[in-house]
DNA sequence: TCGATTTGACCGAT
DNA sequence: ATCGGTCAAATCGA
């Protein structure tokens, strides 16, 4: 499944030494989401404390799994891209390119993460994902060893912003109702601040309703965030989404636009054992919207166990802690 | 007419 | 040599 994230070398520390350490910090962030979930007033001081106790937790576990080196000589790590060199590149002169110098570097710091998103097996969608961001896609390719193509995107903001991030969509070989979404690069665009819960841009309303007729009307939403190895994160995260937890520059949850396409949206959540299971997603947090869809969050961990979580059933989190825990997995 | 998509070709990495 | 990622001209559609 994550078979988009490289494995490399050299890391510095084992798995071992660390798992203590890690299993103290998850059990803490674990604890505090206990009391999360059982009656404690968010709004109350001692509640407000503990959102960013729990994501220190997360950021100190997952700090040191991403430094953690593993006995069968890889670590997990993302698709990544030195900050001076970043990924998009103008070519030709594509090959005058700012990787001039550093070449072998290109891909070593950028932001990364790969979500499983179902889509209605109906439905019939070529391109299943509207995240709440607008997509331009720039190319299409047939993947040796794979049965679908992959479609690469960009922010429709990268020429008038800048903005670096890009996505690559392709069905799974084992689900073809399963798209696998790789985001690279965060958004430095007007949507990335921009895009609340509930609260799509009018830009991507724009494409959606292009993207629907193009698409049997068809309209999935999903929100991405999870993981990446970064400069700025230093780690794999694991996001609690949740107006608390929004990940810096990460999608957000859309509203569905249910008056439009109702019945066309669905979503799952992919168990540890790699199968959906139905998700609760109506939520009241979600603010006027109850049907966000929720993704996978994929983590890189060749094993293929992923540690996922999702904002309204902790006991996700917590079944999925066993597993990230479990060092085999991790080999 | 303009913006988005498609698709063949190019280029770097392996 | 092969594969993956990107470019850019051609095409499409509003």
């Amino acid at each position: 499944m994550s078979t988009y994230f490289k494995m490399e070398k050299n890391t510095s520390m084992s798995l071992l030494d660390q798992k203590p350490l890690i299993v103290n910090q998850l059990t803490q962030a674990k604890e505090l989401l206990n009391q999360l979930q059982f009656g404690v007033d968010v709004t109350s001081t001692s509640g407000k404390l503990l959102l960013p106790r729990i994501l220190s937790s997360f950021e100190s576990s997952l700090s040191m799994l991403s430094g953690i080196k593993s006995e069968a000589g890889f670590q997990m790590t993302g698709l990544m891209q030195t900050a001076d060199s970043p990924l998009s590149v103008s070519r030709s002169p594509r090959s005058n390119s700012n990787l001039i110098g550093n070449p072998s570097k290109k891909r070593k710091t950028i932001p990364s993460w790969t979500e499983q998103v179902r889509a209605c097996e109906q439905s019939g969608l070529e391109e299943p994902v509207n995240d709440g961001y607008s997509w331009r896609k720039y190319g299409h390719k047939d993947i040796y060893g794979a049965k679908h193509p992959r479609g690469y995107y960009r922010c429709t903001y990268k020429n008038s912003q800048g903005c670096l991030a890009t996505r690559q969509v392709q069905r799974t070989d084992t689900d073809t109702s399963i798209f696998s979404v790789m985001y690279l690069g965060r958004h430095t665009c007007v949507q990335a601040s921009r895009l609340q819960p509930g609260q799509p841009p009018k830009k991507v309303e724009q494409h959606d309703k292009k993207r629907k007729r193009k698409s049997q009307e068809t309209l999935i939403n999903f929100q991405t965030g999870g993981h990446a190895n970064t400069n700025d994160y230093d780690t794999t995260q694991v996001v609690l989404r949740s107006p608390s937890f929004s990940f810096p520059s990460a999608p957000v949850p859309i509203p569905c636009q249910q008056k439009e396409s109702n019945s066309n949206i669905c979503s799952s959540h992919l168990t540890p054992d790699n199968h959906f299971m139905s998700s609760p997603l109506s939520s009241p947090s979600t603010s006027g919207s109850n049907s966000i869809f929720s993704p996978y969050r994929v983590n890189n961990i060749e094993s293929g166990h992923d540690l996922q979580t999702s904002d309204y059933d902790l006991c996700e989190f917590e079944s999925a802690l066993p597993l990230a825990l479990d060092s085999s997995d991790l080999y």
